[in-house]
DNA sequence: GACTGGCACTCGCCGATCAGGAGTGCCAAC
DNA sequence: GTTGGCACTCCTGATCGGCGAGTGCCAGTC
């Protein structure tokens, strides 16, 4: 049974009716905001179809209709209008985006931008080391026997961890480990550098062996297996809009997804190149977040994607509205990080 | 009229167990749970006395009692038994805590450990670099006119800014600019550098000045002005315990005071010594939360303070239990950052 | 065959009513 | 100062009925 052109528009007018309005609407009202050219018995007769086909359903015999994830999926679909962003819109996005001094105060403006713009929580990841080049590496001398190493990305991240070495170790040293390291690293792709590490290694004259195998155990960590990825959230007091109604009455289960970073970025970092991915309700593979619905999208300089970002509400949200966001964002973000 | 002894056995009863139940205590639930060696119509006239003096109040006529905010107040100075934590608890805390990779992982751990004990919101700030001192400062040449710098402070903290220059700049100049740099600012007392950077502008060769001027500008930023502190929260989700009672039924101004980082550092990161202080309610000066106690105390290693920690909860919580494991999770904290 | 108006029916919502019970305040007695 | 008794308050929860929104179905119309 395949829904005709009226059938979609019913369902179309009912997804927004309820977005805006929260409650349950009904065939008279549907008629009497919308212009659809039929009347209320009409109507009826669609909803009953849709509501047999899954789109649909009552909360209780003879309430309005509500959306289900499934007609919220098929709205996204096909039914959605792209809704262009006001140019106040544009406006609050130029000017908040403005002039950041560090790649921590571009991150933040952007959750923060993110989250007034769409009136959701919203993530963004930092740039992914895994995505990034080293662009140097340093060695600073904190103690005899202490190295501290910090490593800047060629996306202006900088990581840094404490190296403990096997015995005291000399500024000359030191000097000319970083040379070395830097002269193998340095604009290599983190991805690729396991092995140059290896060979870093094993190149080294063997009085100098254990200093750098104890080097390259803390540069492995901290380029590759702990390449453990940031993100920052924001808007949280957003989900408290619509009065405990959504979210099937508790925060609890959502409060608790967003308190961990591997579901976060889970859901905001699996990217592909040019989509932006909706997850509605029980698409969610994670149990907690069955009663959200997650936006997000890819950004990065010029067409590459070097991290993710998007927007987590209750299914009833406005998609579209949403997605022209999050999409927009991305795009300044990315143009900001091409400018650096 | 001043208190007798039973009646502050009264109040200490009432607090604990309306912390315990989360339901209003009358007279004979009273005598019942507590040997206080009374009738329940004495209690009730200790009841009336008590509520004539505002510790505490009958949400309606004809209900238990409810300690106010000054009947907690109460309670914290004078009446609550401190709570040793249990074996269970440090070791929970010593096992939390132990082996840290870097200060990110401290505070990470630490905050996550202060949410899980207290089941409140946990908050920490991180090493304050109004209180610590330059161990080193790092040119790192980015680009012909851009130099990347990174500030390592004693604490293990690292801030990084990116300098843009006036003009080109040689890797000479870099290597001198850091020799100097380093001389001039290591080991100082972050607040105490400003007129260090200024000298060092005015000692500079003619030559190198602007170059030098526009470094000064960004590290009087880096180090002084946007000494912006930084904290991290945890345990979000346990705001939603108790079920909408607490916070007067409105999460909502308290997950928004929770986003401004602003506040959270003034209820957090003004530490007088070896304090612990407890907020309750309406002595919080942000309206947000109002309806909310927050306990916290400075950490630091040896006796110092360099930052602020502590919990944030309904002002019914456990204030005793709750300062106690703010106070441990401090201490260990404070031994931990010593041994670095 | 699709659409429409009419109509009976369902059922949640709201307010009123009412009994039960917990808890109080007061008072007289010890 | 303490206690038992007692009347009173008033919240809670359950019950009930009317209202109304909304539906499903059916017969009639184009």
């Amino acid at each position: 049974m395949s829904l005709d052109d009226r059938k979609l528009d019913v369902l179309r007018a009912i997804v927004e009716d309820y977005v805006a309005t929260q409650e349950p609407v009904g065939s008279k009202a549907l008629v009497e905001r919308h212009q659809l050219g039929v009347s209320p018995a009409t109507v009826r007769n669609d909803m009953a179809v849709l509501e047999e086909e899954g789109y649909i359903r009552q909360p209780h015999t003879s309430a309005g209709r509500v959306p289900t994830d499934a007609g919220y999926r098929l709205f996204v679909d096909r039914l959605s209008r792209i809704k262009a962003l006001s140019p106040a819109e544009r406006r609050a996005i130029e000017r908040f985006l403005a002039n950041p001094v560090d790649l921590d105060d571009v991150v933040h403006r952007t959750v923060r931008l993110l989250a007034q713009l769409t009136r959701q929580v919203a993530v963004v990841q930092y740039p992914s080391l895994a995505r990034s080049s080293v662009r140097h590496l340093e060695l600073v001398p904190i103690s005899t026997t202490r190295v501290m190493l910090v490593m800047i990305a060629d996306t202006g991240r900088v990581e840094q961890r404490l190296v403990e070495m096997p015995g005291p170790i000399a500024a000359d040293d030191v000097t000319e480990l970083r040379r070395k390291v830097n002269e193998k690293l340095a604009g290599q792709r983190l991805a690729d550098t396991p092995p140059l590490v290896q060979a870093l290694v094993d190149d080294c004259a063997p009085e100098r062996r254990s200093t750098m195998a104890c080097l390259a155990t803390v540069l492995l960590e901290t380029l590759v297996e702990r390449s453990e990825e940031r993100l920052m959230l924001a808007g949280t007091a957003n989900l408290t809009r619509g009065g405990m109604l959504d979210f099937q009455g508790s925060l609890r289960p959502v409060l608790e997804a967003l308190e961990e970073e591997v579901i976060l970025l889970k859901l905001i970092g699996e990217v592909e190149p040019s989509t932006t991915r909706v997850r509605i309700g029980d698409e969610n593979e994670i149990d907690n977040l069955r009663s959200a619905s997650v936006v997000s999208t890819g950004y990065g300089p010029g067409g590459t994607i070097i991290g993710g970002l998007g927007v987590l509400g209750p299914t009833r949200m406005d998609y579209p509205g949403n997605i022209a966001t999050v999409r927009a964002v991305a795009r300044y973000l990315g143009d900001l990080l091409a400018q650096n």
